[in-house]
DNA sequence: AACTGGATCGTCT
DNA sequence: GACGATCCAGTTG
C-alpha cells in the first residue's frame, strides 16, 4: 500500500529525509530510496524560483504528485512535490525489484550503477513526461514504507551552481549506491 | 581521484 | 542565444 499524498502535504525539509529507506516502484521496477534533495520557491537554485511556467506547473500542483522534467536535452529527473513551489529529487535507488527489467534498459553497467544517479534512475524506471503530473498513490508508481530505520547525512547538493551552500542533499549513511559519496 | 569537454534540446532571456 | 537539479569517456596527476 502506497503512502497517502497527506505525507507530502508538509515542509519540504521535513519530508525529505523520511523518504530516504522508503521503496519507490514504477510499474513494480525499483527498490530503496538512498538519496534525495529538496528545493523550494524560496531557493534560487529551484526551478520554481522565479514563478509557475508551462514546465515547472506540476510543481505548483497538489502535493504528492510528480514532477518529471528533461535536462540537458537527455536526461530526466524525477521528483516528489510537496506543498506548492517546493520538490524532492529522488537523485539514487538501491535497485532491488525488477533487476532484469532495470540492467536491460540501462544497458551493460554493474548494480552498483544501475540508479545511481537522478538520470540513470529515470531511464532505469522508464520514467519520462508520460508521467509528469501523475499521483505517487496510483498506479503506475508505488511508494512503501521504510522497512527499518535509516541513519540519515545531510550535506550540499549536487550540479547546481546557485544555493551552492544549501545542506539540503539527504542521503542514506554508507550506502553504496549512491550518485557520489557524501563528504565527510 | 579530480577535472575536462561533448552530447543535445526545451525553456526562458 | 545561452544555459542547465546529467552522464560518459577521456586525460592528467
Amino acid at each position: 500500500m502506497s503512502v497517502s499524498r497527506d505525507f507530502f502535504d508538509r515542509p519540504v525539509l521535513e519530508v525529505a529525509p523520511e523518504l530516504i529507506g522508503m521503496v519507490l516502484l514504477v510499474d513494480g521496477v525499483g527498490g530503496r530510496i538512498v538519496e534525495v534533495e529538496a528545493y523550494d520557491e524560496a531557493d534560487p537554485a529551484s526551478h520554481s524560483f522565479r514563478g509557475p511556467t508551462p514546465r515547472n506547473a506540476a510543481m505548483f500542483g497538489p502535493p504528492g504528485h510528480a514532477y518529471v522534467y528533461k535536462i540537458y536535452g537527455i536526461h530526466y529527473c524525477l521528483n516528489f512535490v510537496c506543498r506548492p513551489g517546493s520538490a524532492i529529487l529522488i537523485r539514487a535507488l538501491e535497485p532491488n525489484v525488477g533487476l532484469d527489467m532495470m540492467h536491460e534498459r540501462r544497458g551493460g553497467v554493474v548494480e552498483k550503477q544501475l540508479c545511481s544517479g537522478p538520470g540513470k534512475l529515470a531511464a532505469a524506471l522508464a520514467v519520462d513526461l508520460k508521467q509528469n503530473g501523475l499521483p505517487l498513490d496510483e498506479a503506475p508508481f508505488a511508494l512503501l514504507p521504510a522497512e527499518a530505520v535509516s541513519e540519515v547525512v545531510t550535506g550540499p547538493r549536487i550540479g547546481i551552481t546557485k544555493g551552492v551552500e544549501t545542506p539540503w542533499r539527504f542521503v542514506e549513511r554508507n550506502s553504496r549506491y549512491l550518485s557520489k559519496p557524501m563528504k565527510p
